[in-house]
DNA sequence: TTCATCCTGTTACAATTCGTAAGATTTGCG
DNA sequence: CGCAAATCTTACGAATTGTAACAGGATGAA
C-alpha cells in the first residue's frame, strides 16, 4: 500500500456506488465500483483491494458466500453493506468473516470512518501520522524524540509528549485548562493544575523558549494556552 | 492470550454490565466489569484486556478522552457502546481511535459477533516465519542467533527470545507491562517485574543499545515499552 | 559423579520520571 | 502603585525502571 488504499464497491445500485465513491475519493482513497459479483471477481485477479465493500443482495450471486470466500481465501478486509437489518443477519455476516456490517440507509462519512478504523489496525506503524514538523522542529511521537533544525536530538518523556501532541493537534487555537486536564487524564484533582504547569514548563525548556517571551507556547491568563507555529503532520 | 480472551466492560448501568457479561462468558470470554473510569484505569495496571467495551456516558469522566487515550497509548481494541446515535458521534468516536461503535439498545449476540470479528484479525498477526529482519539485525528464532549486518553472530537465550519475539510481533506499538507479564508467563509475582526488567536489559545489551538513548527498545514510564524498528518476517 | 558453564530469577541500589509543595513572578484591575 | 489571583519555577520525594552482583538450577563434558 505505497499509494492511496484501494476500496472496492460491490453494489448493484448505481446511486449507492457513486455516493460511496465520491465520499471515499474525497477522503483520499482510490475506488473501483462493480455491479455484479462476476465482474468483481474478475477484477480481483489483477487488483489487490485493501478494503472490500459488499452489498449482500446481488443479482447474480449470494453475497454471503462471496464474503466468506473473500475473508477466508484473500484475507481481505470485508465490510458488508446491507438492507437486512435483523440482528441475526448481522451476526451471521460477521461470523462468516466480515469485519464490519453497515446497515442501509447509511451515511457515507460513517463508512469512511469505519474504513479508516480498519486500516489503522492494518498498518499499525504510522497511518495517523506520528511525526509533526513546526518552526524548524520535528517531533517524532513514536520514538519520543524532538529534532532540531540542525538535527540535534532531544528526547521527551511520555507526559511531555501528551502535552506536545495536544498542542500540535490544535495549533493556533485556544486550549483551555479544562480541556487539557481532561485530555491528559487528570482525575479531576484540583492540584493537577500545578502538575500541568510543570509539564508545560518542562516542555518549554526543551523547546528552548525564552521565559520572558515565549514564541511557541503562549499563556492566555485566565483562559488557557495557545500554540503558535505552523504544524504539518506526516 | 494463552487463555480465553479478556473483555472489560465499562458502563455505569449494572443491568447492561450483567447482560454483556452473561453473553460474553457464555461465548467463552473472560470478563471484568467496571462502573467508573477510575476503577477501570486502576485495573489496567495489572490486567491486559484483549477488548475494551466502553460506554461514553460515564459518571466520572468523559468517555471520549478515555477512548482516545486507550487507543493511542495502550493500542487496545476499543469498542464504544453508546446511546448517542448521531452519525457525527459515531464518526468522531471512530476517528478518536475506537475500533467499533455499537448503539444502544443493542443485542448481546451482535456484540459477541463484533468482538469475535476483531479478535479474528488480531491473531494472524503472529507470523508463521521464524526469522525476522529489522534495522540491520536478523533474528533466527530456530537457532537462537542474532546476526549483525556484518554477519557477526550473537546467541540469545530462550528468555531473551521470548521478549524479542513479543517485540517483533508488535512493532511500533506500546506493549504494556501487563501484556508482557501475561505473554512471558509471569505468575503475577510482584517481583517478576524485576525479572522482566532484567530480561530487557540483557536484550538491550545484545542489541548494543546505548543505555542513555535506546533506539530500538524504548521505555514508556508508567506504561510499558515500545519497539521501534522496521520488522519483516520470513 | 564432579566440575565448569550458562541461564535466569532475586536482591540491592542507582537513575529516571513526574506529581506535589512552596515560594517567586506575572497579570488584571482598581 | 497595590493587591489578589493566576501562573512559573525550583526543589524534593514517591514511584518506576535500569543494572550490577549474587545464587540456585540445569546442562553437559570429563
Amino acid at each position: 500500500m505505497t499509494q492511496a488504499p484501494l476500496v472496492t464497491i460491490l453494489d448493484d445500485e448505481p446511486a449507492i456506488r457513486t455516493m460511496l465513491a465520491d465520499a471515499l475519493e474525497e477522503a483520499g482513497f482510490r475506488t473501483m465500483g462493480f455491479a455484479r459479483a462476476t465482474e468483481f471477481e474478475a477484477a480481483l485477479k489483477t487488483a489487490a483491494p485493501d478494503v472490500c465493500l459488499v452489498d449482500l443482495s446481488l443479482p447474480d450471486r449470494d453475497g454471503l458466500s462471496l464474503v466468506h470466500r473473500l475473508a477466508l481465501e484473500q484475507g481481505a478486509t470485508v465490510i458488508i453493506i446491507s438492507g437486512r437489518a435483523q440482528v441475526q443477519d448481522r451476526v451471521t455476516g460477521l461470523e462468516l468473516g466480515a469485519d464490519d456490517y453497515i446497515i442501509k440507509p447509511f451515511d457515507p462519512s460513517e463508512v469512511v470512518a469505519r474504513i479508516r478504523a480498519r486500516l489503522r489496525r492494518e498498518k499499525p506503524a504510522t497511518q495517523t501520522g506520528n511525526t509533526a514538523r513546526f518552526n524548524g522542529w520535528t517531533a517524532h511521537f513514536d520514538s519520543y524524540i524532538l529534532t532540531d533544525e540542525t538535527g540535534a536530538e532531544t528526547p521527551f518523556s511520555h507526559a511531555e509528549g501528551e502535552v506536545l501532541r495536544l498542542f500540535l493537534e490544535r495549533p493556533k487555537r485556544l486550549i483551555s485548562r479544562a480541556i487539557m486536564q481532561e485530555t491528559l487524564g487528570g482525575a479531576a484533582g484540583e492540584s493537577f493544575d500545578r502538575a500541568m504547569d510543570v509539564r508545560i514548563s518542562r516542555l518549554r525548556t526543551k523547546l528552548r523558549e525564552d521565559p520572558k517571551n515565549p514564541r511557541l507556547i503562549k499563556t492566555i491568563y485566565g483562559a488557557g494556552y495557545i500554540f503558535l507555529g505552523d504544524v504539518s503532520w506526516s
